[in-house]
DNA sequence: ATGCCGACAGGATGTCGA
């Protein structure tokens, strides 16, 4: 089973590079994040015509997961456990049936975390008001941030208890390590590069799990992600932040694991190419 | 020091991303 994940930065501005995608790669499921659609407006129709039946948690202009799969979609759970109130669309889980055995999905967009302080930025005149406004919108995202991933693992922790073959897959917003990275010294202020950050997604991995790439090779220099600005794709100046994490039981059915970095050359790109992986399931 | 680019909502330009 050749299972992907994909942040699209958009489903429907990314449509036709997603379609190409899926004739040419063929993949039996496909996780995307920040489709930045609602279920409404999330272009089913055009995936249903290519074979794929679809399970969606979307949220209007932010965020937004989905599971495209060519095999039916089983046991849907979306969101993540946690208070009411997060209304932020970065879950979504389904159990997929393969030839000799089910494997668990899951299509995970942690939050991003920046800015990392309340005042990082401007404050304005530094009027009460302008400042109360400030503190409001920028306090809390990095905090945000680290209590999503402790979400995730709680909950991780459950999945892997199952002891089946299971695929958390997206983007974790976390770069693992300096060899993941062009430059660590540009990230180094980062909400992406933190050690807050990098212990939050570590003690997930403690939990059983592996980074599937990391399986196959430990060489510096892959990436998923180039910014679109200042010429990143252009220069090579990416950073490994989409990641696929295999329970053992996956991890013992995996056959290849590789980062589809000439989709971002293509037209009209997102600014994150697939991960794919390989199960023998 | 900040913007660079791109998507979205909405109908100008601010918010957000990483």
């Amino acid at each position: 089973m050749k299972i992907a994940t994909w942040n699209v930065n958009s489903v429907r501005a990314r449509l036709a590079a997603v379609e190409a995608w899926l004739r040419e790669a063929r993949p039996d499921v496909l996780c995307m994040q920040e489709i930045k659609s609602t279920d409404d407006t999330f272009p089913a129709q055009a995936f249903e015509d290519l074979g794929y039946n679809c399970a969606v948690h979307g949220q209007k202009t932010y965020n937004g997961v989905a599971i495209l799969s060519k095999r039916p979609i089983e046991d849907i759970t979306r969101g993540l456990p946690g208070p009411d109130g997060d209304e932020q669309a970065r879950y979504i889980e389904a159990l997929i049936p393969g030839d000799t055995g089910m494997v668990r999905i899951a299509s995970i967009y942690a939050p991003n975390g920046n800015p990392l302080e309340a005042f990082s930025g401007k404050v304005g005149t530094g009027f009460p008001p302008e400042t109360a406004t400030k503190q409001k919108n920028e306090t809390g995202k990095f905090a945000y941030k680290l209590d999503w991933m402790k979400r995730l693992k709680a909950h991780a922790e459950g999945l892997l208890a199952l002891k089946e073959p299971l695929a958390l897959m997206g983007d974790y917003n976390v770069i693992p390590a300096d060899i993941d990275c062009h430059d660590p010294a540009v990230w180094a202020n980062d909400a992406l590069a933190q050690p807050q950050s990098r212990a939050a997604l570590r003690a997930i991995e403690h939990l059983g799990f592996t980074d599937a790439f990391r399986a196959q090779t430990a060489a510096a220099g892959h990436y998923s992600f180039w910014d679109y600005q200042a010429g990143a794709w252009q220069k090579n100046r990416g950073i490994r932040i989409d990641l696929i994490l295999l329970s053992p039981q996956a991890l013992d059915r995996m056959t290849a694991c590789t980062i589809d970095k000439p989709v971002r050359g293509g037209e009209k790109p997102s600014d994150h190419v697939p991960v794919v992986c390989e199960l023998n399931i």
